[in-house]
DNA sequence: CCCCAGGGGTACC
DNA sequence: GGTACCCATGGG
């Protein structure tokens, strides 16, 4: 259903470019497609107007943001950085293909990680359009050979993918009970997973299961916290919203 | 604790 | 048209 409203305190190019959902591309007319579950988006902003056929929940455009920001620490680099990139907002994905693209994501750069999350869609997934495919279901990963797998670039990752689908489409690991259960043990959770480590974890943690706190600690994270503060900072530093300031950081990191 | 596999795109020469 | 480089995790 194609809307047309005002938006305020969003910024959607950096909202769909900051690394934290890989399946939007922007159309040379500004437009950017995506898929998000079984359907097709397309979505445009010009000014303060946010029109085409979105998802506002997905969007977060019901979160205040300067709520959020409000709870930051007020030092100068975060301040710059969120001045930089306003309207940034996380993203509410859906758990499965969250934990997966980011299991695809080890030790791959942003566009590869795409490449392979499209290679899975269009070999595993259902059909949208002539061009466009969902994001395929744990029992269909479950149920793929080691070989289709690997022909979707998963290299080294698709035993992990595969462990993971498994336990999620026989039940051993609920996804949707991340939500409720407290912090540092959801990150226990799926730590457990082979192929998933602390940063990966709390991928998923911050941008599929509603634990704002949760702070990915990755290469560029790492960097503009070495380059912008003179001591060591704690991701409780930054303070129940953590996560969201990480993004800020970590798009600023990326967009120097 | 340190070291290194791993792999496809990108950037540089 | 080589070649170094990127990068999270696991395993030695």
């Amino acid at each position: 259903m194609p809307k047309r409203i005002n938006v305020t305190d969003f910024n959607l190019a950096a909202t769909l470019e900051c690394g934290q959902a890989f399946r939007w591309s922007r159309q040379p007319d500004g437009w950017y497609e995506g898929v998000v579950g079984q359907k097709l988006h397309r979505v445009r902003q010009t000014g303060d107007i946010l029109e085409g056929d979105f998802d506002s929940h997905y969007l977060a455009l019901n979160v205040s943001l300067p709520a959020i920001t409000a709870t930051f620490p007020k030092d100068a680099p975060l301040r710059r950085a969120v001045k930089k990139h306003w309207g940034l907002r996380l993203t509410r994905q859906e758990p499965w293909e969250t934990l997966a693209s980011f299991i695809a994501s080890s030790t791959k750069q942003i566009v590869q990680i795409r490449q392979i999350v499209e290679h899975l869609a269009r070999r595993f997934g259902e059909p949208l359009n002539a061009t466009h495919f969902s994001f395929p279901s744990p029992d269909v990963i479950a149920r793929a050979s080691h070989e289709e797998l690997l022909a979707c670039k998963l290299g080294f990752r698709a035993k992990y993918i595969q462990a993971a689908a498994r336990q999620v489409a026989d039940g051993k690991l609920n996804l949707a009970a991340l939500r409720k259960m407290e912090y540092e043990r959801a990150l226990e959770e799926l730590m457990a997973l082979p192929g998933v480590g602390e940063k990966i974890g709390n991928c998923v943690l911050l941008f599929s299961c509603g634990h704002e706190n949760a702070f990915p600690i990755d290469v560029w994270v790492r960097r503009a916290l070495e380059r912008l503060y003179r001591h060591p900072v704690e991701p409780s530093y930054f303070g129940r919203y953590a996560g969201w300031a990480g993004q800020y950081l970590f798009h600023n990191e990326r967009n120097q």
